[in-house]
DNA sequence: TTTCAATTGATGTATATACATTTATTGTAG
DNA sequence: CTACAATAAATGTATATACATCAATTGAAA
C-alpha cells in the first residue's frame, strides 16, 4: 500500500491540509474494510457494534436515544433506527421511561453481551494485524488526531 | 473539543490499537462534516465533489468507470451512480468508447470544471480553519497514516 | 464459426447518513 | 386551566455504501 499518492494515484496534494484531509478519509476506509468483514458474519454492520458498545459502557444504567447519539462516532445520526435493528435480533431492550413517557430507556441484553465477548478478541487481532504502527506511534498518533480537532 | 475521551465521554479504551480506530473514525466525522457544508450549498455531495477532482486531474483524457472506482476514496463504491448524478446536473459527460463499447469515457465538463475552481478556494479556507495543526504536524501526521496502513 | 469465459458497467437490495418534519409528552406563561 | 413552546423520539426523503447479480460486449478456445 505505502503512500497515500501510490494509493490513490495523485501525484499531487494541493497543500498539506488537503493531503492530510484524504489521506484521513483513506484510512478509514481501510480500517472500516477490515471490521466490517470481522462484524459481517455475525450480521452486524460498525455503527450497530457501536451502538452496542455504548450501551455496555453504560454497566447496566439505560441510556435514552439522545445520550446514545451523543456518543456515536456518526454524529446527528439515527441511533432510533440502529436501536430498532438491534431489537429486532434481541441484542438490546427498549422501555418507556417510567418518570417521563417522552424519553425511552435503551439496555443491552444477555444476549448482546454474549455477542460483544465473542468479537472483542477477533477485534483486537484484526486491529493488531492491519495496523502497522507501534505503541509510541500509535499514542503520536492520537495526540496529533485530539489536536488536529482542537 | 480536546481528547478522544471527552469527545465521545468514554473513560477508557482497551488498548491503543482500539483508541486510534475510534480516534480516526471520529476525526473523519469531524473533517467530513465541514466538507459537506460548504458543498452543500452547490448541491454537491463529498463523494461527488471527490470524482469531479478525479476527472479534472485526467487533464482532458477520459476516465472509465473502473479508472474512476479504483481513484476513489471508498472503495467498491459506485461509480456508476455518482456520474449519473453529476451527468444529470452537466458537470459531467460520459460516451460510449469507441474501440470497446464495454467502456465508458467519462469527461468533466466546463461548468463541471468552474465549479471546482469556484470551490476551491473556499475549501482550501475551510480546511485551513478546523485543522489545527501546522506544517510539521502534517507532514508528521501523513507520515503515520501511511505506515499505519502498511 | 460457435461457444463460453472474462470484462465492464448497470442495477437491485439492505444498511446507514444527513436533514427536515411530525408526533407525543412535558413544562410554563398568561 | 389553556395555550403554546420545548423536548424526545420516530418517521420521511435523498444520498451514499457494500455487495450481489445481471446484461452487454469482447476475446479466445474448441
Amino acid at each position: 500500500m505505502g503512500k497515500i499518492e501510490e494509493a490513490i494515484k495523485q501525484s499531487e496534494f494541493k497543500d498539506s491540509y488537503n493531503k492530510v484531509v484524504v489521506n484521513l478519509l483513506y484510512t478509514h476506509s481501510y480500517l472500516v474494510g477490515f471490521q466490517t468483514a470481522v462484524l459481517k458474519p455475525m450480521d452486524l454492520s460498525p455503527e450497530q457494534y457501536n451502538v452496542m458498545r455504548i450501551l455496555r459502557g453504560q454497566q447496566g444504567k439505560p441510556a435514552t436515544i439522545a445520550a446514545i447519539q451523543e456518543r456515536m462516532l456518526n454524529t446527528m445520526s439515527n441511533a432510533s433506527r440502529l436501536v430498532d435493528k438491534l431489537k429486532a435480533k434481541d441484542l438490546v431492550k427498549r422501555e418507556e421511561c417510567p418518570e417521563n413517557r417522552r424519553k425511552v430507556d435503551v439496555l443491552i441484553t444477555e444476549k448482546g453481551l454474549r455477542l460483544l465477548e465473542l468479537l472483542e478478541p477477533e477485534i483486537v487481532a484484526i486491529n493488531k494485524k492491519v495496523i502497522h504502527l507501534e505503541e509510541a506511534e500509535l499514542i503520536l498518533l492520537n495526540g496529533l488526531l485530539d489536536k488536529l480537532r482542537g
